[in-house]
RNA sequence: GGGCGGUUAGCUCAGUGGUUAGAGCGCUUGCUUCACACGCAAGAGGUCACAAGUUCAAGUCUUGUACCGCCCA
């Protein structure tokens, strides 16, 4: 084995091993409850970025984990076609090119756009390969897919025909750059400091004078259709009724009264755009108002805005502020701070417009949606968001389930232009079904992608048709994604699981925070702080990334990503590679392994003191794993393998392999190493199985009957194996050692030099005394001599006393000690044993701890107490010297 | 405006009521000790944002305050 782990020389062979043995597809077992993790699809067109390294990381532990439990474990893959974005990259390809897709046509744009997109979708299979995904490469799924789309019509049509889709003319939230609708999800508010316009609106049939009203956008005046005001406004109460002339395209408009108006904004006298403001939408919806849409798809202003017609909508703004100014109808402008609502994906300004759209009528499913979670059939992982998911699906507004884009899945509508019949069908009709007309044509526009996204636990298992793997792995386990599409995906597919199949998507919900860089930044590529996945991998390995997204990490809570996160990843593996490396290197032939295995099954102290500690991890790790608290459980399994089983168990074990004796360390070294791999392997796949198939090719073929650690089972607990007494006495150890290397430190004894050490532990002396060697080789004293009874007399001037939890150790230095500084180290520590001995006496004479605290917290209170009153006495006697 | 989160070592963060609060990195000191300098050994470093409360017991639960951030409107 070379002296440092090379991740670069392992990951690709081991993954091809994986792929090639078809670990990754399940085997169906009726008589085995399955675990099902639907992967959230990413872009097709994009690459994954360290967010989607996230996911997999997470998705894998689980899946990996509950694999080596013998569950039947689906992990199914899939890519999004994701609409706007592939078609956005496409056009400005085109653009480069002199194109743009109306030269070019539908029919040819969709060819160029499925080309580009067929061309990147093996790129996030490879990357996700690269990470380690275990993921079930057969099941593979693409939103377009003939599967997935035909689950698209097939809920549409469902949902048409039970009144839950309709078309309808509403306000939606128009990008003027995609040129589409969007849902509310796709558009960010934003605050923006803009200006206040007051402008007046002169009273028309003769009257006298003008009303004036406040507006943040005055070029929507050429669409208004009426002046509102609050119909207890006692202010206005006589303007009720009157007429007053639009400036610039001189509309004669009413003034009427409605209850939607605030009296406190502005004048308390608004303009009413029904056309281009939700608000006024619903005040023209009641006052039977007519609808003035002033703006081209591309935000510049139609024929209906008179003079400036041919303007891009901000121009026009200024142009008629200069009007107003000019005309003497501006009365003031006062600093404003609204919020503006901006396109997700291109952050280009909305405009809410008047527009014939379909939508989803969402109220009726989110109430079975709410009982879901509200029952505890699904649990969300942290609980915090379930708040969160409930005030957004009890508040839940109609979703706009229309775009203008040429790239998705086409709504399944028909219209005849003989008797105008609108027919929804999951397979193209040939005819009208009502008049048999053949003069029909299907909807023009595709539906928002989210909406075959909502489909995504049951489209990839086969629905609508009642397939094996429907009934097997639906519902489905964990959905894991980041709680940034809680809405947008997760409560979404929570209805349409629950409205397409009767049953709940999944039984638990697991969000991951989001990443951000070393400044707390959401990474973001607008930003250029993203960091490559792949290049971070390939830099520390594919373990040490997935190791610094899983430690120190917790559900729901942003992640920062350092440099140092990932080397402590890659130094991680390097030790775990240099532990094996040791314990190869010292094995024997394999045919006499067997030989070394302990007679009588009685192993010396330290290895049952590692054993115990190795099950100790075995049953907590376990218990978090259940729990979802992955970081916790990862950083318990790096601590007993660096901090237990290399800093003590192997030195320790180094001892026995030089003396030859009898009972030989290697079968316990082997066993710990090998269960700690499997326990690691869920986090850290590659290394863990190339160590383990390092082990298993030197160790006889009868050790492991498993051909790779993927398939081996996860490590169960031997609770037979807790041993507390060789817990106490191998601390007691540690803590001898570790104070005699204190004192050389403090010393600065060079650590060539071998100082003597007497030793005294109390009934604890026999025991401790077995581990003369190891006391004395790894704390450099020679000899280490044990004695029967406490020193009564003067250790002498020139010897250092310490006074230990359950021994003393004394160690001569002449000349050396510091007598001034020794007396106040002693007089310090007695101090503080004694403050601490105060508390404790206190805490055990109370009452009420006594009578309301559990006995396992008083026994350990106590047993504190009585070694502290110890260990006190001790000291008191060595002052008193 | 409503909701949520954060505030713990110099930095980045764990800590799921039990009393002496942990890790990684950084820092100080010493080590080419025969697995590992991607390492070993020893150490310094904390009024757990602030205030009040609940509890035998609070970093952990409640309420309020301050600052930072996110989501929704």
């Amino acid at each position: 084995m070379p002296k440092a782990y090379e991740s670069a020389n392992v990951e690709q062979k081991w993954y091809r091993f994986w792929l090639g043995k078809g670990y990754f597809t399940p085997t169906i077992d009726p008589k085995k409850k399955p675990f099902v993790i639907i992967m959230p699809p990413p872009n097709v067109t994009g690459e994954l970025h360290i967010g989607h390294a996230l996911t997999a990381t997470l998705e894998d532990i689980m899946t990996r984990w509950h694999r080596m439990r013998g569950e039947p474990s689906l992990w199914l893959p899939g890519v999004d076609h994701a609409g706007i974005a592939t078609q956005v990259v496409v056009e400005q390809m085109l653009a480069q090119e002199g194109l743009d897709r109306h030269k070019l046509g539908r029919e040819e744009t969709q060819k160029r756009i499925k080309q580009w997109a067929d061309s990147r979708r093996h790129t996030i299979t490879e990357q996700h390969q690269r990470l380690g995904a275990s993921c079930d490469w057969n099941r593979e799924c693409y939103t377009l897919d003939e599967g997935p789309s035909r689950a698209v019509r097939a809920a549409f049509v469902r949902l048409f025909n039970k009144g839950l889709v309709y078309r309808g003319e509403r306000i939606i939230n128009w990008c003027p750059r995609c040129a589409t609708a969007l849902s509310d999800l796709e558009v960010g508010h934003k605050e923006i400091a803009g200006n206040l316009y007051y402008v007046r609106y002169p009273m028309a049939e003769g009257g006298e004078g003008f009303i004036t009203v406040a507006t943040t956008r005055p070029e929507t005046i050429l669409g208004d259709t009426a002046v509102a005001v609050n119909p207890k406004d006692k202010r206005f109460k006589a303007m009720v009724g009157k007429k007053v002339i639009l400036p610039a395209v001189k509309r004669v408009i009413p003034i009427i009264a409605d209850e939607a108006v605030d009296p406190e904004f502005g004048t308390g006298a608004v303009k009413i755009t029904p056309a281009h403001d939700p608000v006024d939408f619903d005040v023209a919806q009641r006052g039977g108002l007519a609808l003035v849409n002033i703006l081209n798809p591309d935000a510049t202003m139609n024929e209906n805005a008179g003079p400036y017609v041919g303007q891009d909508r901000f121009a026009c703004r200024k142009a008629i502020l200069a009007d107003l100014e000019k005309e003497g109808q501006l009365e003031k402008i006062e600093p404003y701070v609204h919020s503006v609502g901006h396109c997700d994906r291109c952050q280009t300004v909305i405009e809410p417009i008047a527009s014939q759209q379909w939508f989803i009528r969402m109220p009726p499913l989110a109430e079975p949606a709410i009982k879901a979670v509200t029952g505890g059939r699904i649990k969300i992982i942290p609980d915090r968001f379930t708040k969160t998911y409930l005030n957004w699906m009890e508040d839940i507004r109609d979703w706009c389930i229309s775009r203008q884009l040429w790239w998705g899945h086409r709504i399944p509508v028909w219209y005849c232009r003989g008797c105008g019949e609108l027919t929804a069908a999951v397979d193209e009709p040939k005819s009208c079904p009502k008049c048999s007309s053949a003069d029909i044509e299907q909807d023009l526009d595709v539906l928002d992608t989210w909406f075959s996204s909502a489909l995504w636990t049951h489209s990839t298992l086969g629905w609508p048709d009642d397939t094996e793997d429907l009934r097997y792995f639906y519902p489905t386990s964990v959905m894991e994604t980041g709680y940034d599409i809680l809405f947008f995906w997760v409560a979404r597919m929570i209805m349409m699981g629950l409205e397409d199949t009767g049953d709940i998507p999944f039984d638990t919900i697991y969000l991951h925070g989001l990443i951000r860089d070393e400044k707390g930044e959401k990474m973001s590529k607008v930003r250029g702080n993203v960091l490559n996945p792949i290049d971070t991998l390939e830099q520390y390995g594919t373990d040490a990334l997935r190791f610094s997204l899983s430690t120190g990490t917790s559900a729901g809570n942003d992640i920062k990503l350092t440099r140092s996160r990932l080397e402590a990843g890659r130094n991680f593996a390097n030790k775990l590679w240099n532990a094996t490396r040791f314990i190869v290197r010292n094995l024997p032939l394999p045919e006499q392994f067997e030989l070394l295995a302990v007679p009588g099954g009685e192993h010396p102290r330290e290895d049952r003191w590692i054993l115990s500690r190795l099950n100790r991890t075995v049953t907590s790790v376990t218990t978090l794993m259940s729990d979802f608290q992955f970081g916790e459980a990862l950083r318990q399994i790096y601590e007993f393998l660096w901090g237990e089983f290399c800093d003590w168990y192997i030195e320790f074990a180094k001892i026995r392999l030089h003396r030859a004796e009898e009972v030989s360390p290697l079968p316990v070294l082997v066993h710990v190493l090998e269960t700690s791999l499997r326990l690691l392997h869920p986090y850290m796949p590659f290394v863990t199985e190339e160590l383990w198939q390092n082990l298993k090719k030197r160790l006889p073929s009868s050790w492991q009957d498993s051909e790779s650690i993927m398939i081996s089972a996860y490590p169960v607990a031997d609770e037979t194996a807790v041993d507390p007494g060789a817990e106490e006495i191998m601390g007691g150890i540690v803590d001898i050692i570790h104070s005699i290397r204190n004192a050389r430190a403090q010393y600065k004894i060079a650590s060539n030099r071998w100082l003597e050490a007497e030793i005294y532990a109390g009934e604890l002396t026999p025991a401790v005394a077995a581990y003369q060697e190891t006391i004395q080789t790894l704390a450099r004293v020679k000899p280490a001599a044990f004695l029967a009874k406490r020193l009564e007399g003067q250790p002498g001037e020139d010897a250092l006393a310490l006074i230990l939890k359950q021994a003393d150790v004394v160690i001569p230095m002449a000349g050396i000690v510091d007598l001034a500084a020794e007396r106040k180290r002693l007089q310090k520590e007695i101090e503080q044993i004694q403050a601490e001995v105060t508390r404790l006496q206190a805490l055990l004479g109370d009452k009420t701890f006594l009578a309301k605290a559990p006995a396992v917290v008083v026994a350990k209170e106590r047993q504190k107490l009585d070694t502290l009153i110890d260990k006190l006495a001790r000291l008191k006697q060595q002052r008193a010297k």
